[in-house]
DNA sequence: GTCTATAGTCTGATAGAC
DNA sequence: GTCTATCAGACTATAGAC
């Protein structure tokens, strides 16, 4: 199920069907769009991807999530033990590439294709996104972090909320780092003044 | 383009409508898919809509987020001037209702249909989804809440943050409003310890 | 590696009987 | 209000020429 042997006009497919796929999801995106863009017959997909749509939907995800998750390790490493750095690296890597919507993908997208493959990419997608995130959190508890509850929701998250911000850089002049080194200081700071009464 | 005259055939087929469209997206539900979950043919709808698919689904977004606006508003008065418990039971509200996954309607279901009627259902759940939450942090700000930047996309993370709840309920065993509030407690408190030192 | 041509299926939609 | 019958168009996919 890897990736067969790489051409130039393969790679060329491939990243433009990531893109189209990861922001439309797998029904609203048909091989012919794949294919104009690519200036292209319909047709001439099957050279590349001799397997089809589904094939083709499942390879591409499957690599741009492989390819997250060792680039999310490599960031989050590199930060050192600074959790609200390593969201932030985090974010930033998140936020320059195609989007990863973990719940287009659960609820729409993995009905529309096979049982077996549903399975491998949900499985992927956790390993690959929420889990680095996850380990980050849990390494800041163990570091001696307070409230830090059910670290996989909070995982989700903030995958979630960089989505989020990801969506809202077309209607705000605010940059998408912006965004997020905000929402990052909000989850971790909260929004509660750190010294007044309780009664918000 | 409102709710024509309403009867009970009508009103199940808007039901099941809203339920899939708003579960699996524009381009996922076929009218098949609904009218096979009705049990009756496809053609049938038409009687009911016909506009057709197009006009089904602005439908019942359009009715689902003015719903959803009449009852955010009322719930989260109802809660007086406590943002803690108003976001509890805007949760507590969108947890018990089908799904509004703001980023693939803007990214996958928008494209997928007429541009007036993709601006008017875009600027529907701004006002209905988005607003009253972000009025909600404002009120909170107003009332002496130290952090609080950038209320539109607070609300947006809010309204992802539930999102993600929903979703993740098939995975663990923890009820949605339990993850919610959790969730909640983080954005107002924050991770870190309230008393310790800085860095994490 | 890309093309044309086309088969087979699915989908949204229309017409008209009951 | 639901049905059968049907259509045109779009879709995935295959076969074979260049």
């Amino acid at each position: 199920m890897a990736g067969e042997e790489s051409s130039a006009a393969r790679e060329r497919v491939l990243m433009v069907a990531e893109r189209l796929f990861s922001e439309r999801g797998y029904s609203s995106v048909t091989l012919r769009d794949i294919a104009n863009e690519l200036g292209i017959r319909q047709a001439s997909l099957y050279h590349h991807v001799p397997g089809g749509k589904e094939q083709l939907f499942v390879e591409v995800t499957e690599r741009s999530l492989d390819r997250a998750r060792v680039e999310l390790d490599r960031v989050i490493a590199a930060a050192g033990d600074d959790l609200r750095q390593q969201l932030r690296s985090a974010a930033a890597l998140l936020l320059e590439q195609p989007p990863f919507d973990l719940a287009r993908m659960i609820r729409s997208d993995m009905p529309a294709i096979s049982e077996v493959h549903a399975r491998r990419l949900t499985q992927i997608a956790l390993r690959s996104l929420v889990m680095p995130i996850e380990t980050a959190f849990a390494a800041a508890q163990d570091r001696g972090m307070h409230r830090m509850p059910h670290q996989r929701l909070l995982a989700g998250s903030f995958l979630a909320i960089i989505e989020t911000v990801q969506v809202s850089q077309r209607f705000t002049p605010l940059s998408g780092q912006e965004m997020a080194d905000m929402m990052i200081d909000v989850l971790l700071d909260g929004l509660r003044p750190r010294d007044a009464s309780d009664s918000i």
